[in-house]
DNA sequence: CGAGTTTCGGTACTCAGTCCATAATGAGTC
DNA sequence: GACTCATTATGGACTGAGTACCGAAACTCG
């Protein structure tokens, strides 16, 4: 209630990726300009010595400026992904209505790793050692799992015709969620040799697809 | 590096649970009046609003000795929680030589979950709206999810002869905890007619162990 | 040129978590 | 009892993230 989460998404960002209304001060270049200072401070000092006042200071803005662009500092260590995030709707949309419910889960999570870049590997895993900051990488992941878990999840009871807190659902949208982050952190921890992110994240996920298919594509007991 | 997660176990209080050596100053009945303590202003003002000075100040001591017992507030959520999750390789190391790794799987979910009191919710949990903890206690329970699935992997790898970083064999216990923690949080939501635990977390990680098991069950593929 | 709107920047504040130095309280030893 | 050692309790001071508030820029629209 506190501090973000406002939205329901994954993403934490503060301020909306486009423009705002019309009108208003326009703004500065300074989002990309943060990300840069932040990902140099970062390599040279490592996350948990870097302050926000360091980052915007060479980043040339104030501090609060800082806040207009991210709620958070752990936010910056998911630029890419909170892209790829935010486009979960969207994904979901573009399944095909006739598939299964595990097969739609599937193509949901595919999808999803489709749409992401091929570079955008979060620093925090790309680079570390240096940065050393797996414990706040972590922390701030949990919500952007369970934002996808719970997105997912109402999408299922939909597919599958169910109640949307249907235990099996929940438990099979957590189960294929964790199986894909899963996937993508193995994926982006190989070296550039890596594959397709969608392979990998295949060979995590199937599994999972294919283990809940029986419960999940058969018709939903009437009452409960 | 900076914080908790020290031992790398799922549990981040900071002193042990049981007595350390043997002379020094004995700890005053602190811990357990720090419990009550927060459990209360908890529930009186919710628990963002309750800081880390009125709780020692109720429990009637100084603020440092609260750290003394806990590593940080949010661990004032879970607590029952961290006393199973504390008890997972004693677990692992009852569970029968015999089966196949997918079995055993599903073997130690099963175990964690008997082991776990009736009572043992979390106060966030039980008393949600008056807490109003939920981002905190989302953003604090990842580390230990992500604890317990590691504890898993390399048991999981012995079990089924793959090297400790085996995609196949960490995408299968992430999974399969994401089950758990879905099952479990599920149960914790019932209310009082809930049943036992342990059938709440079968239903959720049968799938996960099934779905896996053609894979998982195979000889590793020799190389890689 | 206003009026409204948005961003920018500074100051000041709360609070979690850390560090350090110092007492208090016991056990074990001689 | 006196002394040492280990452990816990406590107080003071500090860092840094995140919030709140306010006034000043900068731009759009009428």
């Amino acid at each position: 209630m506190t501090k973000s989460s406002a939205g329901g998404t994954a993403a934490t960002t503060a301020s909306p990726a486009v423009r705002s209304g019309r009108g208003g001060r326009p703004r500065a270049s300074s989002r990309r300009t943060l990300e840069d200072a932040a990902g140099e401070l970062f390599l040279e000092q490592g996350y948990a010595r870097t302050t926000i006042d360091q980052i915007a200071q060479r980043a040339g803005v104030g501090r609060n400026t800082f806040f207009n662009y991210f709620a958070t500092k752990s936010d910056l260590l998911w630029l890419d992904v909170d892209d790829t995030l935010r486009a979960l709707p969207e994904v979901l949309a573009t399944v095909p209505a006739g598939l299964a419910p595990s097969a739609a889960l599937r193509e949901a999570l595919l999808g999803l790793a489709v749409r992401h870049p091929h570079r955008g590997i979060p620093l925090a895993l790309s680079q570390r050692e240096a940065i050393g900051a797996e414990a706040e990488f972590r922390a701030s992941g949990l919500e952007r799992f369970l934002g996808v878990a719970a997105e997912l999840g109402t999408f299922l009871a939909a597919r599958s015709g169910r109640a949307p807190g249907d235990p099996l659902v929940r438990a099979a949208s957590s189960a294929a969620v964790a199986a894909l982050v899963s996937g993508a952190a193995d994926w982006a921890l190989t070296g550039v040799e890596r594959g397709a992110l969608a392979d990998a994240v295949r060979d995590a996920v199937d599994p999972v697809c294919r283990g809940y298919a029986l419960a999940l594509d058969a018709a939903p007991a009437a009452t409960r």
